[in-house]
RNA sequence: GUCCCCGUAGCUCAGCCCGGAUAGAGCACCGGCCUCCGGAGCCGGGAGCACAGGUUCAAAUCCUGUCGGGGACACCA
């Protein structure tokens, strides 16, 4: 039986439809249906009463004793209310950001860096054994490329062709010389690696982002392409023409895996890493981060593993769509590859973590987005973070303000339109959870936290929570203590943080 | 030409996967609220499902088409 959540309050908590759609084969009136079946349902206790609506709606309410009897559980439950083991420790990786080391991060890979991060919080929150991975591209024509770019900068030549020429490079340069390293592209481009995933780190740790490995590319053509390799030539897959080597698609239009100057494409290589992280590491399920200009490359990977003997549904592809950011008049557009815009840091600056991480979460990864800075910068105060986290600190204020009372808790006194309201409210928090990690949909954990924090203010505004009544002052403090937890709990799932004072 | 994402209020976006009862939020705009736990707040107000068909008792939601915006279709990365 379907049984779901109703849109108006009005209407009570959840609503079943069945009598609607049982109409026709029952060839009987759906509010007869509904009368018949809302006497023979038996319910559990935390429902208090049901009611018949038309055209043939059974709607159910939630009992107000059981949801003030939920309040000392949640309070007491801490960090823990809204985890679970559903994920029955199943070993799943993420794997977002994946920059290449050749510059410092820009402020389009923070999107992917957020969605990135708060997946893997919410799967860890889920009881899956999450490992959060970077993959590092330390090699190919880019790395040949910021080694020359270094070079030229030591010896004051002009920056190669489609080479790197930011302020990091000069940097870096500045650097090699005063280690005194040799002028040589490889050992330049080894030490570029460094200074620039060093850069990066710092970035995503101001972020509040880390990830648990670093893969590197390079270790993937010590023996296991050429197994990977036999592997398909005897599955059929493999031809060789124009001097190159190609992976025979069942689509009709093969790809290339090794280039005739030699070196693999990026196709060849996701190959031997997916492989890699599934046949050699053993994940049940992987997660991958790509910009959406990346689509394109996923049905062919997924072919590529199916072909292996890999099921191609343990991988989920998450599309983050391109963003673009508003200076005044002028609107950027970010992609990954246009290699121009906005550095992270600059925003990190500018805006600060909690803004950038809970504007990201604001949005549904797979739509577009548009950033305006001024406005994020000059109506901070106005962000919708700042919302959240103050309810938060009233909250906290609250608790301390009252800390010295001390009765037996009346909870069945908690009773008016804005309790009752925030009791439901964050009752749906583990439920928000599951839906966010089943749907592989972080942006639900924020508009949680913003309905949350509404009924928290509500509540705040409507009901002075200290009073000379000490029994309802001892229910009030409980209901915040139980308020509290949640909007905290949510806020730490999404890294954003959340203060007793602002 | 083919494929993917998007089109909901003046602006930025939820809701669509899994169809239900007056379609939500923030910003902006208008009007109220500080003798009392923090006014970064609360209360009230106007305004919207791109278009056209179809399926259904019921469509923002499913199907088809059209029109817009973005992205992808390399021996680039």
């Amino acid at each position: 039986m379907l049984v779901e959540r109703t849109q108006n309050p009005a209407h009570g908590d959840y609503s079943v439809t069945l009598p609607l759609k049982l109409a026709r084969t029952l060839r009987r009136p759906p509010m007869a249906i509904a009368e018949e079946l809302a006497t023979a349902m038996a319910l559990p206790a935390a429902f208090g009463r049901t009611a018949v609506a038309p055209p043939g709606f059974i709607n159910v309410t939630l009992d107000p004793a059981w949801l003030q009897a939920q309040l000392a559980p949640i309070a007491e439950a801490g960090e823990a209310w809204g985890r679970s083991e559903l994920g029955r420790g199943l070993r799943v990786q993420v794997e977002f950001v994946s920059a290449n080391p050749t510059g410092p991060l820009l402020f389009s890979h923070a999107r992917g860096a957020v969605v990135g991060d708060v997946s893997a919080r919410i799967l860890d929150a889920s009881g899956f054994d999450v490992q959060r991975e970077y993959y590092v591209n330390d090699q190919g024509r880019q790395i040949r490329l910021l080694g020359e770019s270094i070079q030229a900068r030591m010896l004051d030549r002009p920056v190669p062709e489609g080479g790197y020429s930011g302020d990091y490079v000069a940097e870096i340069a500045a650097a090699a010389r005063a280690r005194g390293v040799s002028p040589d592209p490889t050992v330049l481009a080894g030490l570029g690696i460094e200074w620039v995933q060093g850069r990066i780190r710092e970035d995503l740790a101001r972020l509040g982002v880390r990830h648990d490995n670093l893969f590197l590319e390079s270790s993937l053509y010590a023996g296991w392409d050429q197994e990977t390799m036999t592997k398909l030539a005897a599955l059929g897959r493999i031809v060789h023409q124009d001097g190159a080597t190609w992976f025979k698609s069942d689509s009709g239009k093969d790809e290339v895996l090794i280039k005739r100057d030699g070196y693999p494409t990026y196709f060849w290589s996701d190959i031997l890493y997916h492989r890699d992280k599934f046949e050699k590491r053993g994940f049940a399920q992987v997660v991958d981060v790509w910009g959406a200009d990346h689509q394109g490359q996923v049905g062919r990977l997924k072919e590529a593993l199916s072909v292996l003997g890999v099921d191609p549904d343990r991988l989920v592809v998450l599309l983050v769509q391109l963003i673009s950011v508003k200076r005044g008049e002028a609107t950027v557009r970010m992609s990954r590859r246009a290699g121009v815009g906005v550095s992270l840091k600059e925003m990190l600056d500018e805006v600060g973590p909690d803004a950038v991480r809970y504007f990201f979460l604001l949005r549904s990864a797979d739509a577009q987005m548009e950033f305006d800075v001024d406005l994020a910068r000059r109506q901070s105060s106005d962000n919708p973070v700042y919302y959240a986290q103050y309810a938060h600190a009233r909250l906290a204020n609250v608790l301390t303000f009252g800390a010295g009372a001390r009765a037996e808790p009346a909870m069945s006194r908690l009773d008016s339109e804005w309790e009752l309201e925030l009791m439901r409210v964050m009752l749906r928090w583990p439920d928000v959870v599951r839906e966010a990690a089943d749907a592989r949909e972080p942006h639900r954990l924020a508009f949680f936290t913003d309905e949350l924090a509404a009924a928290i203010h509500r509540f705040y505004k409507n009901c002075r929570v200290v009073t000379e009544d000490a029994p309802l002052t001892a229910a009030r403090l409980l209901l915040s203590r139980a308020a509290r937890t949640t909007i905290a709990n949510a806020l730490g799932m999404m890294g954003v943080a959340a203060p007793d004072r602002m």
